[in-house]
DNA sequence: CAAAAATCTTGTCAAGCGTCAAGATCTCTG
DNA sequence: CAGAGATCTTGACGCTTGACAAGATTTTTG
């Protein structure tokens, strides 16, 4: 046994290695299509994005597209769950770091508001990714795995809020997250509208609505 | 003076009520054609329909739509517009029959769950609609105008229980807007996604929610 | 280094799009 | 009823789209 058999000599072990890189190049090329994907959706949305605009916004011409995804439905696929990876990021951290209600509504309230301001387009494709899932059933499965990533962000938000205030969540965690779904939702169609003081209001109404779960 | 000068004989009184039905013509078909978008709307997308999709939805032939419309963005625009006129029209009459706060409560929830249920995909349109306008300014403002309207129509409801609870509601009228707004439109996907009990489920957070605005 | 495999470019295809214009058809007017 | 005007159909246009295939180019293999 061990790794030098006939079988397995080095020829065999270069191959292997070789296979191995030709993998990853693979799934490095994906991921690089699925990025400039993610940028061009975020601009000109889901309608208005044809495969011809993504391989512009990437170094490669149209055809690589076909050579890497089967169809467009896939590179959508592999493009939002690529999205969910980044999309919690930030939140985590405040739990850990707050350790009174006030220093944990606060620090939850700014990461909405800077979510809100620094990927304002990110989020509007975000929306709009998950509204085509509602006509497009070949997406509803990745929607939902970040659909449920994103409630349980919030819950965790929630839930730690209630233990450091010493007071019973008043609501269920889907609730919590459409709650607060609602609120960015409406704070990033007027934002987008040409309101940017809807982002200190929604400083306001998240920090309000976290007070109000748990009084 | 009167209606009977020489400048406005049998001949020219005439005239204006042709030119009056001519108008009115007009405006009907513009009001068929908006209906027949409507119905295509709600069921292939917006981004999946076409004017010729339209068309066929229509008494009419393709070319017809750009002699009554300038634009397809005319048509959207006048489509939504009509889309408005009946919208909230259920809900005010819940306002007037209840007399007690559970009555309302109860009331309010029959009726979002029944616009979940028995216009699911017109609903789910004014969602693809309004997240249109995110990327289309020239939507902006009659989305602008639908979302005041079940703003304030959201508020009536809110008020109204307060003044029945004989408590005061603790939110704003844009917040109450947009927490009902992320709760129907979550109970929507799921709806869609296979999951008819979220409707119940809808139910019970609707009443709940109100209950919570007026302690 | 040469053959083979992987990768990328380019050009093409049919289909569908919004728009428009010419003319058929219907309706009203004098 | 004849002519005029309003209304509707039909067919065409230039363009974009997703998809694909043939071949150029690069990388890997023996």
């Amino acid at each position: 046994m061990g790794w030098m058999t006939t079988t397995e000599g080095p020829a065999r072990r270069r191959q292997v290695r070789a296979e191995r890189a030709a993998v990853d190049k693979f799934e490095q090329r994906r991921a690089e299509l699925a990025s400039s994907a993610l940028t061009t959706l975020a601009d000109r949305g889901f309608a208005n994005t044809s495969l011809r605009d993504i391989a512009e916004n990437s170094p490669y011409s149209h055809g690589v597209v076909h050579y890497y995804f089967s169809d467009k439905l896939e590179l959508m696929q592999h493009c939002i769950r690529q999205y969910k990876q980044d999309c919690v990021k930030h939140y985590d951290e405040i739990l850990d770091t707050a350790t009174t209600p006030k220093e944990l509504r606060e620090g939850f309230a700014d990461a909405m508001v800077m979510t809100l301001r620094d990927e304002t387009t990110l989020h509007r494709m975000w929306y709009d990714l998950r509204n085509q899932s509602m006509y497009t059933c070949e997406l509803v499965g990745v929607i939902q795995e970040i659909d449920q990533l994103l409630e349980q962000m919030v819950w965790r938000v929630v839930s730690r809020y209630s233990e450091l205030a010493e007071s019973p969540s008043r609501m269920s965690s889907p609730v919590a997250y459409s709650l607060y779904d609602g609120l960015f939702l409406r704070a990033l169609i007027d934002y987008l509208a040409g309101k940017p003081e809807s982002a200190e209001t929604l400083r306001r109404e998240c920090a309000g609505l976290l007070a109000m779960l748990c009084p």
